[in-house]
DNA sequence: ATAAATACATACGCGTCGTATGTAAATAAG
DNA sequence: CTTATTTACATACGACGCGTATGTATTTAT
């Protein structure tokens, strides 16, 4: 194995394992000599690989944003119109956002230790993509001339919020149904007027 | 002054001086050695009142959300119709968001701490209101048939998001406006057509 | 072949949290 | 009125977890 490779290797057993432990325990009770040993390793090599513990979460979470959008990617490129691609964007991330792992780190604790999302150095890939659907819209004329990042975020934001409020539900799969149902009414209100 | 009296007024001082900690540092960041210290109590009074750390996290969040919920609802009952009550409460919850106290208490701690806000045991005051005013408008036919509680959380949801994204802004003065007329743009979707 | 940089491991100090214990004042019991 | 008991804190203790400083072996460059 070349050195490269090696110190690659490193990085993503790190990754994984802070993945795990944040997944599990939170950012805050996850412990960094746990995290390192769960792989045979020392705090040395996180600290010489991300700097600190908030840059280990910082590399999970990109690589969790990066999983989303490219599975929202997927899902949109399959719809018959951009609007529809829209749509289906929305409620993938609603279902992804179901996934306790994706709601604790890139949900809770990301906000809260790293900031706003959209200062994030990964750019968020997910409200990127979001973004640009809504610029194609609005070109076409299918959305009104709203600022599409304002729209986008308003958008992720209430599908965040449907997403945790169905995770805490004791009935999720009755309640993902009415979320789903009001993100589309909500979400109409962007279409222009159809003569 | 009265025993009952004197233990109300611990309780005030430290859900003030952790309120002003918090607000400034951030849960974590927060010493309660220096909480306590500022108030010339020690932690034996924060842990006779409170249990924990958390406990403290959970009064606080409660007061702030309790005020937030009063503005709220002063401003709602000021308006015409139910509709612009409704309205007029999400523009609110935009811009008490961009309050950095509540931002970083409510917003991002308090979600990360002590989970989603659904279950805390303020009930989310701000929430409640607006499910009551939907189901106003739902009875009155203003608004479609959706589930009331689903329809506020997203709409909650988007204010959040806007704030969080106006106040991480290097213009918020600008933003605000963009992110308002999306706003109204979204809550529009809700509406009955008028035949 | 030697120098320098890399990729970690090890060792240390400090702050913070929770708990266990101590104590003075207020209330309740006899 | 005296004695228990509970309340409302303060103090002391132990443990953990983070960051940094330092050590070290292995590559890479010269």
């Amino acid at each position: 194995m070349k050195r490269a490779e090696k110190v690659e290797d490193t990085r993503r057993k790190l990754i994984q394992a802070g993945r795990l432990a944040f997944a599990e325990k939170g950012y805050a009770a996850a412990s960094m000599d746990d995290i390192t040993a769960s792989v045979g390793l020392t705090r040395g090599a996180l600290y010489h690989c991300f700097g600190d513990k908030k840059g280990l979460l910082q590399a999970v979470v990109d690589q969790i944003d990066t999983e989303m959008a490219s599975r929202a990617h997927a899902l949109a490129v399959e719809s018959e119109t951009v609007w529809d691609g829209l749509v289906a964007e929305g409620v993938a991330y609603i279902k992804m956002a179901l996934n306790p792992e994706v709601q604790r780190i890139v949900l809770l604790d990301g906000p809260a230790v790293l900031g706003d999302p959209s200062r994030w150095p990964s750019q968020n890939n997910c409200l990127q993509m979001t973004i640009r659907t809504l610029d194609t819209l609005i070109a076409e004329g299918t959305v009104k001339p709203v600022n599409a990042e304002a729209a986008a975020r308003l958008l992720n934001g209430a599908a965040l919020n449907a997403a945790l409020w169905i995770a805490a539900s004791d009935m999720p799969e009755h309640v993902v149904d009415n979320a789903i149902e009001a993100f589309l009414w909500l979400v109409s209100g962007l279409k222009t007027a159809k003569p």
